[in-house]
DNA sequence: CCATTTAGGGTACGGTTCGTACCCTAAATG
DNA sequence: CATTTAGGGTACGAACCGTACCCTAAATGG
């Protein structure tokens, strides 16, 4: 199927092209056989090439997956605007259930497990996986509601913009990958989130 | 050291002595050298037997690992009682925090990462290292604030009583494992889980 | 008290996979 | 055109998991 396969003995590649073809190669074991199923070997036959090339420019099998996973995941996230907190929070975290159930969030789920004694591994995957953006969709969407007047200035706080991620996370950390109900979203949402905006509005926890 | 190694041979155990002698080196291979280094040869040997007991017992190194760790933790969790919502959230996180820094909890957030993919494992993992407990804990922690007049009735709710665990829990799934600051457990209760507790206390988000 | 069944112990093996070493040659470099 | 650099092919060592086989100690029961 894929032609990188068999390379029929053209002309030898190097530097970034070859790079280009493993990072692809390692991408495409990711996306049909997770992250278990990419072995060195294996992408070094799709690629074309040996596990050479591969150490040469990457120290280990971890640190592949997780360049590997940038080819397979660069989705552009996008904040939604509903016009409500409730509805934009909503819509947020359904996007997030989206990718998490996905095949690909059970290869980013994989990579998260296969880093967790890696602090330095961890990272990386952290900065290469869109987890800051996430972050920050968050803080402008308590900054609309803010800006409605639907809640108070305190609000906009990490820790509080990083909540209905962490429980959703969680749920899916202490459960198994099947997928996350709906019903449960909007838990998060009501149950949670909107209480703790609104008690942060009570007194207000606002900085200076 | 341990006379476990060299049991000259004397008597040949069987049944539920040699069960325990497996799970005690096992859960000693977990303290010593993680779950990485829980090898099978190596709890064999340690237990001075071989693999075929071990493997007539336990279908699995990962299997083994959860049942060794219960002989690891075995620790009573036990509900502080400070007088105040605040001071008894802070000591549970505490504890919590304690725990999962220390090299048992290293090794518990291996076991978790390698039941990633294996619900049934998951879910076993779950029973027998006190989930639910914790759990009960936070509950029983709401009441005692709802009883004081400190909170009103509809806080008492699980999904609320699980979020400064899976705050903790992914602060250490999101950065490495050293250890969490004491000042971000405050930050948890103080902007989080108060905030929280008094907005569900506005309107009451009682449920009949 | 002896014969039979059950379960431990010793050992070896097949199968994977990671990571490394060596040698040869195509491509870049001057 | 000579030299350096990096790819390609291949084989190998090491570690581990899980399984198979054979022998024997311990339980079991007539």
């Amino acid at each position: 199927m894929a032609p990188e396969q068999q390379r029929g003995g053209a002309t030898r590649r190097r530097g970034a092209a070859l790079e280009d073809a493993i990072l692809r190669a390692a991408a495409e074991e990711l996306r049909t056989a997770g992250y278990a199923g990419m072995t060195m070997d294996r992408v070094a036959q799709r690629a074309g090439t040996n596990k050479n090339a591969i150490y040469r420019r990457w120290p280990g099998r971890a640190v592949l997956g997780v360049a590997a996973y940038r080819y397979l995941a660069d989705a552009e996230l996008q904040v939604p605007d509903t016009g409500t907190l409730r509805g934009d929070a909503l819509a947020l975290l359904r996007a997030a259930n989206k990718t998490w159930s996905s095949p690909q969030g059970a290869v980013l789920r994989d990579l998260l497990a296969a880093a967790a004694d890696d602090p330095g591994l961890l990272t990386l995957l952290r900065e290469q996986a869109g987890g800051s953006s996430t972050d920050a969709a968050w803080l402008t969407l308590l900054e609309r509601a803010v800006a409605r007047g639907e809640a108070a200035a305190g609000v906009v706080h990490p820790r509080v913009a990083s909540v209905p991620m962490m429980l959703l996370r969680g749920e899916y950390a202490l459960r198994g990958l099947p997928e996350v109900p709906d019903e449960l979203l909007s838990e998060i949402v009501d149950e949670v989130f909107l209480p703790l905006v609104r008690g942060r509005t009570v007194e207000g926890g606002s900085t200076p």
